[in-house]
RNA sequence: GCCGGGGUGGCGAAAUUGGUAGACGCGUUCGACUUAAGAUCGAAUGUCCGAAAGGAUCUGUGGGUUCGAUUCCCACCCCCGGCACCA
């Protein structure tokens, strides 16, 4: 072929290969062959790439996203693999709701308007998608299962409602996007966004927080995405502690407690109850605990009655269950009508329909129907107490316990188990008023000196209230806390960097490692969402030292710093012991001048002052002494003052190994400049200088040296970890040894993580309906599974309402509805869910697009799950894929797919920026279109030049620069001029070549490098120019290569002589034997120098090659003697002389 | 601040158990063909010195290990992405 025609050769196979379904995917998927499985390989290949949202328009992007993964497509096809390669549109969003508003259009008519338009588009790009099974999320046979596995976690207990802030435009009265959004004002209007509290439904993404760490692990994904999703979900361990709390005011209502016992320990004198009652009523509490009846056999309707008889109940009473006390209490809340304080429940008794709890007598009289609704509404504070040493299934039930009652396990061991000890502190701590604190620096809990809550912190809200009298300064506090919520969470951070606060007097926590006083601040730094929501504040944290320093509460400090000194091999060596070591660091001031004595070590080039070891029981000040003198000849230096506690450094000396020095900081001022003559050796060994303050400071380069240094000047501070002192038996541990152990003994070790969870509501029309329906008598109630879908009503504009709720809260006769469940009047929710929902399962779909009674068939789940390999943008690291991921955990969980874990392998490609260098986008006017391009110069240009521009795995960005694309082109046309040169007979001089490019264009694509694979092609075919001759074979092996990525040009090339397509060849495989060169090229080194090269046969063996080397640089070799000879068979020949 | 990725010609880039740095392509220059332009073909092309032969030098900067470092180690600088008052 002479003339490269590539609008007619696109045409025409494009047609050609809809019309005979050649990327149809075959319906009955090949299983594993046996011998095949047992390798562990699969013969069905899920090659997935993110379906794009039917903007309207392709783009360069686009291209990018599809037409290069279909040459990994093409290549594994042609190497035997059933790939499924789908396409569909993720078609529900905002931009066509904005088109609709803007345009007055029926979003549906321009959404598939776009995806016709979108679809005739990518056709163009001659890639090899099954069409066929083309999944589409605003149609309704696809949304129906959206709805169908919403309610699936629904019914599992992962959904809930709650109050949440959104985004609220004031002027046009909606809830606006983040997108929406811009520098806090509407997009639209340009007024100031507020926020404003909404009912919202929630996904429980945080219960498989935990998972969806861990499972990231054994996956074949780039690092920088899996540290990424563990960055996003920001799982911190640390440990809760409980803060007890003591009132000025002790006039206030106080809480009278009421005991039930359990069984075992049959009565009130059992376990810890004596003891509890005793620490109650010392604290001036009235306790009840009876005794119940018939505790060797008990009766529910017994004990509950005797209960409700001899014991005084009111709304100050809070009620603790030891046990099967715990139930009884549950039981005896049935069955009275006002609300009471508080319950607790001591490792409640179980269920025993729960797997694995033991059948007892007394469950025969025992009605476990309990109403935890009417529970919640009752009691004004619930808690659940669980000892951990019982483990399975006591504490996954009391879980569900907790949850049910809307509360938090609080989980701990207690001294004995089951919480049978005579002194139970647990108990006692849940039942006084505290505050609870998280911290991942338990080792300092002995230095804390106050706490600060988050003004969202519901004790404060308490404080607050009008019901309440415990402050006194009740208004002080109000008013700072009506400031702070009226701030958005951006102002907090960005309006003043200085920190605020308002102590909240009248009230002082305890620390309870001394039973020391902490007064209580209440400061917007502290973040009301995260952890508890109060934090304790100690002299080891910046943040927490500079808010002490600017409203002057005492700090206590607690610990030492421990530092390790330099780095590379004079670094500590971790794994071998250390010796102990006392010592001094002297900073020495001038006689007279503002000046300090600078010290440089001159071997090492460690930079500061004075520092020697401390000889046995010698005074650390003496040494110091002895040590000016014998390094700086100084004579006459007086003892100022010791600079804080010491210092303790770790490092590593050529001459003892490992050190673990405890220095002694100390501050000294020579007397006059008497100076005596130092020692030759100490001369060679060190510099010495006066230097200033500002000199001073740069020139330290030890760090114990620099802490010291700071202290000269009072900053005292100590930010990080060290050694505990003042911190009872914890004295001398480490920071990393303290906290596990701290945290233990006065709290519980518990995670936290940043992971907030999903809000799926939408205040939108264009999205899938919430399944849901709100009625009057049974509350929320899900839509039966027969009446999906619920489909999007027809509205007659899409303008929100102006209430907050979507516009379907416009379609009336949509909105009414019976109940399902009590055939009553009910409204239907008009929420829309968010569309990462949307695309939470698009790809179990494409397994089974078309079934009507399932989401998916699990047999053609089983053949394409999970997904072999996921191409996609970076901008989908976090979200999407951390979504995903759990919602196909959530359905493992159901059963309903069978991995645990969605994707096998993912890989995030590189971005093509505007040509301005500027992200795409039609605001900034630069969104580079094709279409033009792959009118003039064809489709496979246009593919194979994006493949080119750089390596495809890795995440850079390319701004869009089609000069080269000509290069491509002319590669192309070559490629035709190339197949004149075809002969019969193969040309042995260009196998080596053409077996080498097998092997590496097979190796670079599966590797995802496209580019070096397509310069491998170019370098064939500079060969097959350079010989001006290629046998038939020879050319259809190198046709085969090509395909992939020129499939309509290889096509027409391919059927000059053959009757079938080329693109269900096999790929063609290559020959060691062929790959070898007869001569090879060595390259000759003197001292590392290239300096010639040498032909030599391709099996020569050391020596032969290093005489032919010698023999061609004997020239430059004359009269040196070559001390030595590296030879690299292969490679090269280095003459060291 | 924390986490991650990166820094190589005029440009996109290539080179990994440490072994000829700059493959392949774009661009540029010269030549052939042409009345001419374009297309095509051939040659050259990191930088500096040199007419040339040749020499020196070069992978962000500085240091180290090595016969040999883009590659390994240490320190620093810059760019990009994500998170960020997270206790």
């Amino acid at each position: 072929m002479k003339k490269y025609d590539h609008k007619a050769i696109e045409r025409k196979w494009q047609a050609r290969w809809k019309k005979t379904s050649l990327y149809k995917t075959p319906d009955k998927a090949k299983g594993p062959s046996a011998a095949k499985a047992k390798e562990g390989k699969k013969e069905n290949f899920h090659l997935l790439v993110e379906f794009p949202y039917p903007s309207g328009n392709l783009h360069v992007g686009h291209w990018y996203a599809f037409a290069v993964p279909d040459i990994l497509a093409r290549t594994l096809r042609m190497q035997g693999k059933n790939v499924m390669y789908p396409i569909g549109f993720d078609a529900f969003g905002l931009p066509a709701e904005n088109a609709a508003i803007k345009n007055k259009l029926n979003p549906r008519t321009w959404t598939e308007k776009n995806i016709a338009y979108m679809t005739k588009q990518i056709e163009s790009m001659g890639t090899s998608f099954d069409w066929s099974r083309k999944v589409v999320t605003c149609d309704p046979a696809y949304y129906k299962w959206t709805q169908w596995l919403f309610l699936q976690l629904f019914k599992k207990g992962l959904v809930y409602r709650k109050e949440t802030a959104v985004n609220w435009c004031p002027k046009d009265k909606t809830v606006l996007a983040n997108e929406q959004v811009v520098n806090g004002k509407c997009e639209r209007c340009d007024s100031e966004v507020v926020q404003r509290n909404m009912l919202q439904w929630n996904i429980k993404i945080t219960d498989y927080a935990d998972r969806l760490i861990d499972d990231l692990e054994p996956l074949d994904w780039p690092k920088e995405i899996k540290d990424s999703q563990r960055n996003w979900i920001g799982r911190s361990e640390g440990a809760e502690i409980n803060f007890p709390l003591e009132f000025e005011k002790k006039n206030g209502p106080k809480p009278n407690y009421l005991i039930l016992h359990g069984w075992y320990k049959d009565s009130a004198a059992g376990a810890f109850i004596p003891w509890l009652k005793k620490a109650l009523e010392e604290k001036g509490f009235e306790v009840q605990a009876p005794n119940l009846p018939n505790p060797e056999n008990p009766k529910e309707i017994k004990q509950v009655a005797d209960v409700l008889n001899t014991c005084t109940i009111d709304e100050h009473t809070i009620i603790v269950g030891h046990s099967l006390g715990g139930a009884v209490a549950l039981k005896v809340l049935e069955k009275i009508n006002r609300p009471i304080a508080g319950l607790v429940l001591v490792a409640p008794a179980m269920n025993p329909s729960v797997q694995g709890a033991k059948k007892r007598p007394f469950w025969k009289h025992f009605n476990w129907d309990i109403d935890y609704e009417r529970i919640k509404k009752l009691v004004r504070f619930s808690a659940v107490l669980c000892d951990l040493q019982e483990g399975a299934p006591r504490v996954p039930y009391l879980k569900t316990v907790a949850q049910k009652l809307g509360v938090a396990l609080i989980e701990g061991n207690a001294s004995e188990e089951h919480f049978f000890g005579k002194e139970e502190p647990m108990i006692l701590m849940s039942l006084l008023p505290h505050i609870t604190v998280f911290t991942t620096r338990a080792d300092t809990l002995f230095g804390g000196t106050y706490l600060v809550l988050a003004p969202e912190h519901p004790w404060v809200a308490l404080a607050i209230d009008d019901k309440h009298d415990v402050l006194t300064n009740k208004a002080e506090v109000k008013a700072y806390v009506e400031k702070a919520k009226k701030k958005t969470e951006l102002e907090r951070q960005t309006d003043d960097k200085e920190k605020t606060g308002v102590e909240l007097k009248g009230v002082k926590a305890i620390n309870p490692t001394t039973g020391a006083e902490m007064p209580l601040w209440v400061a917007d730094f502290v973040i009301g969402s995260y952890g508890t929501g109060a934090v304790f504040a100690d002299a080891h944290d910046e943040r927490d030292y500079a808010f002490a320093k600017k409203y002057d509460i005492p700090l206590k400090e607690t610990l030492e710093p421990v530092v390790v000194q330099g780095a590379g091999p004079d670094a500590f060596h971790t794994k071998e012991p250390a010796i102990d070591r006392s010592s001094i660091l002297a900073i020495v001031k001038h006689w007279s001048e503002e000046k300090y004595l600078a010290v440089r070590f001159k071997p090492t080039d460690v930079r500061g002052g004075v520092s020697g070891g401390v000889d046995g029981a010698e005074d650390p000040i003496a040494a110091a002494k002895r040590e000016i003198a014998e390094e700086t000849g100084y004579e006459h230096a007086r003892f100022i003052r010791k600079l804080g506690g010491p210092i303790h450094s770790k490092y590593y000396s050529q001459k003892y190994g490992n050190l673990f020095v405890h220095f002694t900081p100390l501050l000294f001022q020579l007397e006059d400049e008497a100076r005596a003559e130092i020692s030759p050796k100490e001369k060679e060994e060190h510099d010495i200088s006066w230097l200033t303050k500002e000199e001073f400071d740069a020139f330290i380069n030890r760090e114990d040296m620099r802490i010291a240094w700071s202290r000269v000047h009072g900053e005292m501070c100590y930010a990080g970890k060290g050694m505990l002192f003042d911190s009872g038996e914890f004295n001398g541990l480490t920071s990393d040894e303290a906290i596990p152990k701290v945290g233990a003994k006065f709290g519980r070790v518990v995670k936290q993580y940043h992971l907030r969870d999903w809000i799926i509501s939408r205040q939108r029309y264009w999205g899938v309906p919430i399944p849901m329906i709100h009625c009057p008598k049974c509350g929320v109630v899900a839509v039966p599974d027969k009446d999906l879908p619920v489909k999007l009503p027809e509205v007659k504009d899409y303008l929100p309402e102006g209430t907050g709720k979507s516009p379907l809260a416009k379609a009336r006769k949509w909105l009414d509805i019976q109940c399902p469940v009590c055939g009553g009047k009910a409204e239907r929710e008009t929420d829309t869910l968010d569309t990462f929902v949307d695309s939470s399962w698009y790809f179990l779909r494409y397994t089974d697009p078309k079934n009507k009674k399932k989401f998916a068939d699990a047999k053609k789940m089983a053949n394409w799950m999970p997904v072999d390999l996921y191409s996609g943008g970076a901008e989908h690291t976090t979200m999407h894929l951390l979504y995903s991921r759990f919602w196909h955990k959530a359905l493992f969980d159901l059963g309903l797919v069978k991995d645990a874990e969605p994707y096998l392998r993912r890989m995030n490609h590189g971005v093509i920026l505007g040509p301005d260098g500027q992200k795409m986008s039609k605001s900034h006017g630069n969104v580079a279109d094709p279409d033009k391009l792959v009118e003039q110069l064809g489709a496979d240009t246009v593919r194979m030049y994006l493949a080119f521009i750089g390596p495809y795995n890795e995440v850079a960005s390319y701004p869009w620069n089609p000069d080269g694309v000509v290069g491509i082109r002319r590669f192309l046309e070559r490629v035709c001029r190339a197949s004149e040169y075809v002969n019969p007979a193969s040309v042995a001089a260009l196998d080596p070549l053409l077996h080498k490019s097998i092997k590496k264009v097979g190796e670079d694509i599966a590797a995802l490098k496209f580019n070096t694979a397509i310069s491998q092609l170019m370098i064939f075919l500079n060969g097959v120019e350079k010989e001006k001759k290629l046998g038939k074979t020879q050319w259809e092996q190198f046709l085969r290569l090509l395909s992939p990525f020129a499939p309509h040009l290889t096509e027409e090339l391919w059927r000059e002589r053959r009757k079938t397509s080329i693109h269900v060849e096999q790929w063609p495989t290559f020959d060691p034997a062929k790959l070898v060169n007869e001569s090879i090229t060595i390259a000759i080194q003197i001292n590392g120098k290239v300096r010639a090269d040498v032909q030599v046969p391709a099996d020569a063996d050391k020596e032969a090659i290093e005489k032919a080397a010698r023999a061609t640089v004997a020239a430059r070799l004359e009269g040196k003697e070559i001390l030595r000879t590296i030879v690299v068979p292969g490679r090269l020949v280095n003459f060291v002389v």
